[in-house]
DNA sequence: CATCACGATTAGGAATCCTAACCCTGTCTG
DNA sequence: CAGACAGGGTTAGGATTCCTAATCGTGATG
């Protein structure tokens, strides 16, 4: 038989854990920190350890207390996801999708119509925001991000991969001077990613691979967002180097081309994410299916 | 940011949904019905819908609830597994496997020193019972069963496949009359297992694989669990047809032989199986990877 | 050295939860 | 076919749990 502690008392313990505040904890569960103190008093008076050290400046989880936090984070995100399966039954689904700003206006929000059309039952929420915080405090339902697929604690898979590519406005192919070899990039404007540098190559690199050593790699504007980047490139600014994901629309609408056909890959590639408690929710499902249809439109997942 | 409905009602309605009944839920929640009674109500006032049919004779879940009730289940068995996580901190660890009884005696029950050794710290509870049943009630932490690996809502890992071969004590090989061919047999006596038919093909399947007809296949003694005709042939009651694994310790031991090469495959295996939040717990997997090296001694699990 | 941020502690009141007793309905049983 | 029984529903009131508000202690901060 399954013996379970005050579930309130629990319930305090994941929160103040998670945050590693009492106050933040009380904050989120409308309490005061007076409130959640007594409970996870209570707590560790009956499982019968202390679950953190508390010290003046702070709180610190003991090893019992890191060793539960996991599961019962997921517990919890279960209980969540359950309650949901019933309260949400015939009344408005949704999904809230996180990804990365350039990510989502640029790939995801210009498929959303074909979403729409398949499920008009769910509302998509996107969030676009740089890291992927919004698990922890349950915002987010399903994440895609760029990176090596290794997020801990959450169900991972792949969407796909990415190469990058440098695209320029087609203007500028017969431009003064015309860019016929990676060397005429001397004489023309390079536009920066500068966005977190684990994220692709850098023009340095590029160049170096193009056999291009001679040009300037560092000059010319910089953009903490690559869609920035991209849409410079459009309005005819420079030469950007760009995910090939967030380029694609622009480069079918022919406002972009790719001056040269020297791809690099990356290591790095796009994945969806998300708690695994997620999974039984259907508007989860529905959504990562339909992700997965729009890199290889016959097959879903496997 | 997660919202939840009382906790405690929740608690209520997963243990009413697990049972179908007030009653017993009250039963395992140590209150009186009237109290599941009002939870309930408060959880459907709460998320709106209504979660049972009241049927004048028994419960039955309606949709919603019927579509929440894995994942709250499966979220109080993860608040479980964290909970003993600090709990049972430096204290006694201890697993409760349960297996089929014959497959407890014969085969796993003649290992356990060897895990016992490798992990001393770990005290295992052997619960041997005819059906799959310890999960729902939380009893059992691990399971081993012979089957087809077709398990709802449980983590599931082949152990190993299964085969069906005639035994008998040595002695009868050279008995009145000697055994030397199948159709020797009819002079013999045939020892039945006569538990659940899905477990195995019958001495009439085996005769007719054997191109030994003419033996009637149906004479003999039964029993209801495998071990009892194991043991039986061992003491020269006749020849019985054995899972090889119950057999293999008697077989090795030269308390038994195969008289006739003709083993036939089944198509069910053994596999371990438990919920999935029971992996968190360090000495359920212990156990689990212990099993595994018991089958493929120098590699685990993938 | 005053202030702030953080947690601990306490008393008392608010909210929740449970029991006990009773009702209703269909089923089983002699 | 009547009575017992088993299942669940309802209610009042008391037990328990939980929370707030106020106060204290401690170290960091400016």
């Amino acid at each position: 038989m399954r013996r379970l502690p005050p579930l309130n008392a629990l319930r305090a313990f994941e929160a103040a854990a998670r945050h590693l505040s009492f106050a933040r904890a009380a904050d989120e569960l409308s309490v005061t920190p007076g409130a959640v103190s007594q409970q996870i008093k209570l707590l560790e008076d009956t499982v019968g350890t202390p679950l953190f050290v508390r010290d003046p400046r702070g709180l610190q989880l003991t090893e019992a207390g890191a060793a539960a936090l996991p599961s019962l984070r997921d517990g919890f995100d279960r209980l969540a996801a359950g309650t949901r399966l019933m309260t949400e039954r015939g009344g408005p689904r949704r999904v809230v999708v996180s990804a990365a700003p350039s990510f989502a206006s640029k790939w995801l929000v210009p498929r959303l119509d074909g979403f729409q059309a398949a499920h008009p039952d769910i509302d998509v929420y996107v969030h676009a925001d740089m890291q992927l915080v919004d698990f922890a405090s349950g915002e987010a339902d399903l994440a895609i991000r760029f990176g090596r697929g290794e997020y801990e604690d959450l169900e991972t898979q792949l969407l796909m991969a990415e190469r990058i590519v440098p695209v320029c406005a087609p203007a500028l192919l017969r431009g003064d001077p015309p860019l016929k070899a990676p060397s005429d990039l001397a004489h023309h404007t390079l536009l920066h990613d500068d966005g977190r540098t684990e994220d692709g190559p850098s023009w340095a690199m590029w160049l170096a691979a193009a056999g291009a050593q001679e040009v300037e790699g560092t000059r010319g504007p910089r953009f903490n967002q690559s869609s920035m980047a991209i849409e410079a490139a459009v309005a005819g600014k420079g030469v950007a180097l760009a995910k090939y994901a967030l380029a694609e629309a622009d480069l079918i609408a022919a406002r972009l081309v790719i001056p040269f056909d020297l791809t690099t890959p990356t290591e790095f590639s796009y994945w969806i994410v998300h708690p695994e408690a997620k999974a039984a929710l259907p508007e989860v499902a529905a959504f990562k299916g339909w992700l997965l249809s729009q890199v290889s439109p016959e097959q879903g997942p496997a």
